[in-house]
DNA sequence: CTGAAAGCGCTTACAG
DNA sequence: CTGAAAGCGCTTACAG
């Protein structure tokens, strides 16, 4: 069943059918439409998209790159792009890397040869300059989300501010011993952030102090073994850079019979799901995840036809006061 | 950048590239071969996968339509749904509904006519038989997740069996007053908990008591408020049908100084990532939903060409037992 | 082993 | 306002 039976059916051309179908402002006679539009109904047609495809160069169709969707910091990414996406008539691929080399070079493959009009590429951590450049040499555009890279299309919030301002909180509250529990050193999103922690700590006249810094891996357990050894040192307040740490420094405060915020204060970093739960009910920045999704989407179909600079935009952090955060003793 | 490019870069015709890129069992000269595959690394040459799937009536892509993506009952689907279409070379468009038959609707026509080779549909509340109906007519399959429909290929686990072990556990923890917070109860997969439920009360020489069960709609809420009404009738125990409402049974038993187990067992359902959380470390009943979306996308496979009559696979439940759970006083 | 040619299902100048 | 025809980039009988 194609344009050549409804053609058949409605007793004219394909080339008809076609001007009735897509609705244009091309002339056609309104019995002459009436009819087409009676044939689609009668047999069911749908155009087939991939011939569209073929010729109009282009699929209505983006590729999403996530390092892992069941990780509760994307699926809020994705319902942004992939709403935007829908609304503008799109529709979304989406791929999960493990952050493993083969498996993104793997998807940036079956995406080209879909002919994708654009990809998004959400989470640090692994290489994509390939992506980026077999995707130029088909003049496809390439939107980051989270990272920044020097020569791409990103978005992101502003981390440094974003840590500064959770910093602030904490010594506004009067904290003077405020630990930092860090993500990996490699991402130049947390780096950001401990660049924020710094100023914040800069801006309250309190001074840097090593001991009070730990790398994590942004998983629970990281957060709650820093926390271990953080408590030698006697922070009032911890601030972790993503919730899942955050969780994890709750848990061995609890542990340690250590109250909060009575004894000390937490503050998180995402306002994903699990800082919601009224368990946790953690302290925590927002990343409109879902915004920066949506904003990623419109900034891909807003380069479609054109090679623009490089464009960065960044999204508002804003801090969600709950209950990990009071006053020091 | 072409086949016919490529075609003249080697001094061959576009078949001989054809037959080269597929790198099927057609003879091709060593030489011809080798002269095509350096003409095409030269010009990075990637075949149009629209071309492709005009000709071959397939696209290597398949729908996945659920609810919404930032529930945390669907990542996990969906990684498996991804994972198992990945390894079959498969693309996977993804689309959320928020449970609106109009975005329905709009999804199905989208990947009707992107001709996908088949779509997943997970998640219950909608009703669908629109979807069956207008893909059946292109001859492709729909595999339910989580829900069984007349006429139709699913993958769900055995919520019956479920809720039954769930309620069999406690029961042979000791507990003789065992309430149950439903979720919608239109849903068949609520309603097929609910008989669980109820078997389990009848083997373990249990009655049943209307004022032991409250219907939930699956929010954390709702397991909230739920409890507030159960405590009136000092059950030792509350099963809930999902994770997130055992959350919020949790949360009111702690706001009452009821101390969970010692005093209140509770049991969730769906092992999400939340009942994982070291704070919550709910008695979960564990539905392999990574495996459930593998095996959805292989049973769509598998009907790819042939119409075969509705095969439903049950899935296995389990019992993961965390700290919610313990003999009564 | 290799190539010329038909054709997948559309859109879009071009002609009338 | 309508249609005939070319062409998008491939695959695949068919012929040699």
């Amino acid at each position: 069943m194609n344009i050549t039976d409804v053609a058949r059916e409605a007793g004219v051309s394909i080339a008809t059918v076609s001007r009735v179908v897509n609705n244009n402002d091309y002339p056609v006679r309104p019995e002459t439409r009436e009819r087409v539009l009676d044939a689609v109904r009668r047999l069911g047609f749908r155009p087939n998209d991939l011939a569209r495809g073929l010729l109009q160069k282009r699929t209505r169709t983006v590729g999403l790159i996530v390092p892992d969707l069941a990780n509760p910091y994307y699926p809020e990414i994705a319902r942004g792009v992939e709403d935007a996406a829908s609304a503008e008539l799109y529709a979304v691929v989406f791929c999960n890397t493990d952050r493993r080399a083969d498996k993104s070079e793997h998807y940036v493959d079956t995406l080209l040869q879909k002919r994708v009009d654009g990809i998004i590429i959400a989470g640090g951590g692994t290489d994509f300059t390939h992506a980026s450049t077999a995707f130029a040499e088909f003049g496809a555009p390439v939107v980051f989300i989270g990272r920044h890279r020097a020569g791409g299309h990103s978005v992101q919030i502003d981390n440094v501010a974003a840590a500064r301002g959770a910093t602030a909180h904490l010594a506004a509250l009067g904290h003077r011993e405020i630990a930092f529990v860090t993500g990996p050193l490699t991402l130049t999103s947390v780096q950001d952030r401990l660049a924020g922690y710094r100023a914040g700590l800069e801006a309250a006249g309190l001074g840097w102090d090593d001991r009070l810094v730990r790398e994590g891996d942004f998983g629970e357990r990281s957060g709650y073994t820093a926390t271990q050894e953080l408590l030698k040192h006697k922070p009032t307040a911890i601030f972790a850079a993503n919730d899942l740490m955050g969780a994890g420094v709750l848990d061995r405060l609890e542990d340690d019979g250590v109250r909060v915020p009575q004894d000390v204060s937490i503050v998180g970093f995402d306002n994903t799901f699990l800082a919601a739960l009224h368990h946790i009910s953690l302290t925590t920045i927002n990343q409109p995840r879902r915004e920066m999704g949506r904003l990623a989407l419109e900034l891909l179909l807003e380069r479609l036809d054109g090679r623009t600079a490089p464009v960065r935009r960044l999204t508002e952090p804003s801090l969600v006061v709950r209950d990990t955060t009071g006053p020091p003793r």
